[in-house]
DNA sequence: TCATGAATGCAACATTATAACATCGAAGAT
DNA sequence: ATCTTCGATGTTATAATGTTGCATTCATGA
C-alpha cells in the first residue's frame, strides 16, 4: 500500500505536505455534505479553510480575525454558526480543554476524537484508537453507564518539539 | 471486605450516605494539606464543602452564589483563587466539556481524572482505570508523544437515570 | 414571479476567567 | 510584646468565550 505524506497514526511531522492535508480536507468536505444533503456555503468552506491554515487547534475568536483580515465581515455569530454547521457534520472537533477547534482528519467515517495535542508548537493528532475506544467502552458497561460522548485529549511533547530541545519543556 | 457506602468504581447511587462522602473529603484534605504543607483555609475549606454539595459539577459562579448566600463577600478571583489551590493540592478536578468543578474521591492518591458524567442528573463518577491509563500511555509511546496530562470525559446516562425512565433521553 | 425556509448580518448580552493593586492577617524574628 | 514579612484575601476593572433575538438576504422550488 502506498504511504501518503503522513500514515493514519503518525504525529504531523513539522515539513509535510500541509497543502495535500487541505486538499484533502476540502474533499471529503464537499462529499460528507453531498451525501448529507447539507450545504456546503462559502463561508462555511472559507472557516473550515482557515482552521486548516494548521494541525492546530484555534479559538473561535482568532478565526474571526483572520475571516475579518480576509475581509469578511464577521461578528461571533457568523464564527459560532459556522462551527457548529462543521461540527455537526462531523468535519472539525472542539478540542475542551483548550476551547478551540481542529480539522477533522478522516470525516467519512463516524467516530470519536482523541487528540494528542502539543503543548509546546500546539499540533494536535487524531487519533482513533479502538482499543482505547474498547476499553472505555467496556468501563462504561462495567458501570451499567450508558456512553453518549467521549472526550479524550492528552497534553503533552510531540516527537518534534522532543527532538528540538527536551530542556525548555512548558510554556 | 466490607462494602463502604460506595466501592470505588460504582456510580454515587441517589440515596447514598453523602454525609459520609463529605466527611471523608474533608479529612482527606486536611491530611493531603497537612502533608504538603499547604494552608487549608477557611475560606477553601468552605469552597470545598461547596463543592461537595453533591457529586454534581458546580461552575465557579454558582459557587459564587453559594458562597454570597453563606454571607461571604466574593467576587470571581476569590472562587477562581480557591480553586486553583484546591486544584493544585488534588482535591477537585475540572472537567473541562462543562467549565465545572467537582470534588475528588481519593485525593491522597496521585492519579489522572477519567469521568462518567450523567446529562440527566449532572452527576459524575470518577473512575481510576489502569488499563484506560495504560491504553493511552502505550498509545503515546507508540507516537513517540510525551503526555503530560489527560482529560477523559464520558458524557451519557447514569445507571440511576436509565432505570428512572429510558424515554426522555436527552436535555 | 412568488413563496418558503435556510443562511447570514447585526446588536446586545450572558458566561467564564484573569489582571492589577490594595489590604489584611498569620507566623516567625527581634 | 512588637515588628516584619509574605501569603491570603478584598476590590475593581477587563479579557476571553459563547448565546439570544431579530432583521435581511439568498437559494430553491412551486
Ligand atoms: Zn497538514
Ligand atoms: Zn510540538
Ligand atoms: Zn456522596
Ligand atoms: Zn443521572
Amino acid at each position: 500500500m502506498a504511504r501518503s505524506t503522513h500514515t493514519d497514526r503518525d504525529f504531523p511531522q513539522a515539513g509535510h505536505d500541509h497543502a495535500a492535508c487541505i486538499d484533502e480536507a476540502l474533499a471529503a468536505a464537499a462529499e460528507v455534505c453531498r451525501l448529507s444533503g447539507a450545504r456546503l456555503t462559502e463561508l462555511r468552506r472559507q472557516v473550515l479553510l482557515l482552521i486548516w491554515d494548521s494541525h492546530a487547534p484555534v479559538g473561535a475568536y482568532q478565526l474571526l480575525d483572520k475571516l475579518s483580515r480576509d475581509g469578511r465581515t464577521a461578528a461571533p455569530p457568523t464564527i459560532y454558526r459556522a462551527l457548529d454547521f462543521l461540527s455537526g457534520q462531523g468535519l472539525i472537533h472542539r478540542i475542551e480543554s483548550l476551547n478551540a477547534y481542529v480539522g477533522c482528519r478522516d470525516p467519512r467515517r463516524p467516530h470519536v476524537g482523541q487528540f494528542l495535542i502539543c503543548r509546546e508548537c500546539g499540533t494536535a493528532a487524531e487519533l482513533e484508537d479502538a482499543e482505547i475506544a474498547g476499553t472505555v467502552r467496556a468501563r462504561c458497561a462495567d458501570a451499567d453507564f450508558e456512553m453518549h460522548h467521549l472526550t479524550l485529549e492528552v497534553l503533552g511533547r510531540c516527537p518534534g518539539c522532543r527532538r528540538t530541545g527536551p530542556g525548555q519543556a512548558d510554556r
